[in-house]
DNA sequence: CTGAAAGCGCTTACAG
DNA sequence: CTGAAAGCGCTTACAG
């Protein structure tokens, strides 16, 4: 393994230098000859610094790590997360580790140690109390996504999103439109959507017309000329009962079927990603500052409708 | 920051027996209650072992990179694979590290520093070569996926797949099968598939029917009661052609559509990450013996058909 | 069985 | 402007 010293020894200099050049340490005056000799020793060399030597020194890892459940279902993100935590890791030189964690009677190796700076959790059903416990007790950096906090969170602004598809829909000439989901669950977003729906056609004097899945048939819809909905899934249900009409969904990512006439409103996930790694290097640097929450807005696709 | 200085002091002991205790070494002779009085003092302390001391220590950092091209198209993976490493690298307490390298004129961090104790590569297009030379260069212990090397690599067995998917057809009475698909490209697995369907074909002496949707229509297939294709973008292009017949999709993941006749063929990502992660292990351990690469199986789902 | 010491690779004051 | 020294948190021989 090539060390620092070995660079030091081929450029006849002191290990302090090569540190000093190779970090790019402008700050303290130091000849571009010099410098350039250092930098041609390491490059011949094939010099890889040791990420854990500056640990140990500076007391940061230059990790952080993206924190899952063990049950996937309770953590769902897509492709498009993971690359907005990936650039915005890039963005402030920091590495990102990613872990799942047991539900419960856990003692997670990401816990256990000390192996990242700060945390992004991401759960999309209630996360374990015992994990948020002891988050704050080891008074670790954490920023929760896809979570409605006061603070120290980002999440997809589900409440904005119904209301604009909702709005745009009416803006279109559609006076009887449905919303298809689920009761509101545990999860925020569940409720916000149906109330974004509703605050829509309340601000516009229409009626609404609620189809909630497990009780009601997407039949109560019949008649509606736009129908909003949730996912795939709810799509694929309301379109299976024989429904046919102009359906508006959010969901993650642009998919399609067959037949459908659907516009799709995207999660910003990749935004999401980008910016829970800005709020936790935030978090990371002033640990005892609350963050306030951001709302992330959803953008209909294609983006012009 | 808690250390073991801290946790030495609080139990009475030094930091060299906190160290043996925390680490479970039984094979240093340390009476039972000194161990409890350890490990009280560690978790009344909250303590977290510093990665980084014991990597710079020992040489390992106790972490592997799971590496993509930024060009997210260039490093297609699901989250079945992803879990695959995740299990893989926690059963060998390991950190996963995830990171994402620029194409051309690249120095990324990954490489740069030594952060991972070795690399998993996945590339399902040509990589640059410039990565495979400086992952030789510097000596990284790394394992391929979804590549078929003759070493260090874990791929799934298209041919196979392919091949046992047409005998499957032949087997339900189906004496005209086609195969949908894109002209064999660079990467292996696409001539595997076309290789794997004809030679089922030619053990049982029937015609072959191949439509390479660049240059055919679908409709070259028309006739066929069967259709082997990959992707559902394949099966959705022959859908729309006005192909209607008993479909065998190759893909990584169940999916669903609303009408189609299909039996799916999933590729084995969760098997490929926990492989990738054992062989890579090995390879650290002796990083100069090469290693056989696998070929993993594809399973029809609903398992029995 | 336990503790004092050395040392892993690095960076940062501090002398010169 | 550069080098010798100290020290980050840890583990591992080595004495006792």
């Amino acid at each position: 393994m090539v060390k620092s010293e070995d660079v030091a020894r081929k450029a006849g200099v002191s290990r302090a230098t090569v540190s000093l050049v190779l970090n790019g340490r402008t700050d303290i005056q130091i000849p571009e000859a010099t410098r350039q000799r250092v930098r041609d020793a390491a490059r011949a060399l094939g010099y890889r610094p040791h990420r854990s030597g500056r640990a140990v020194r500076s007391g940061k890892t230059g990790s952080v790590a993206f924190v899952l459940s063990s049950v996937s279902v309770r953590s769902l993100f897509t492709p498009l997360l993971l690359d907005g935590l990936i650039e915005g890791a890039a963005r402030h030189d920091q590495h990102l580790l990613v872990a799942r964690l047991g539900d419960e009677s856990f003692d997670p190796k990401i816990l256990r140690e000390f192996a990242a700076d700060g945390l992004i959790l991401n759960y999309n059903s209630e996360a374990p109390p015992a994990l948020a416990e002891r988050i704050a007790q080891a008074k670790i950096p954490a920023i929760w996504i896809n979570d409605r906090r006061a603070f120290d969170s980002v999440y997809p602004d589900d409440f904005e999103g119904a209301r604009a598809a909702t709005h745009a829909r009416i803006a279109e000439g559609h006076a009887r439109i449905g919303y298809a989901g689920w009761s509101p669950g545990p999860h925020y977003s569940m409720a916000d959507r149906l109330d974004g729906y509703r605050a829509a056609l309340e601000e516009s004097g229409l009626e609404e017309h609620v189809a909630l899945l497990e009780r009601e048939s997407p039949v109560v819809l019949a008649g509606c000329t736009a129908v909003l909905c949730y996912s795939p899934d709810v799509l694929k249900i309301a379109w299976q009962a024989g429904l046919r009409t102009k359906f508006s969904v959010i969901h993650a990512s642009p998919f399609s079927t067959l037949e459908q006439d659907f516009t799709t409103y995207l999660l910003p996930d990749h935004a999401l990603g980008r910016a829970a790694i800005e709020l936790l290097m935030q978090k990371i640097n002033s640990p005892d500052t609350p963050i306030p929450s951001h709302a992330l807005p959803l953008t209909p696709s294609p983006p012009k409708e």
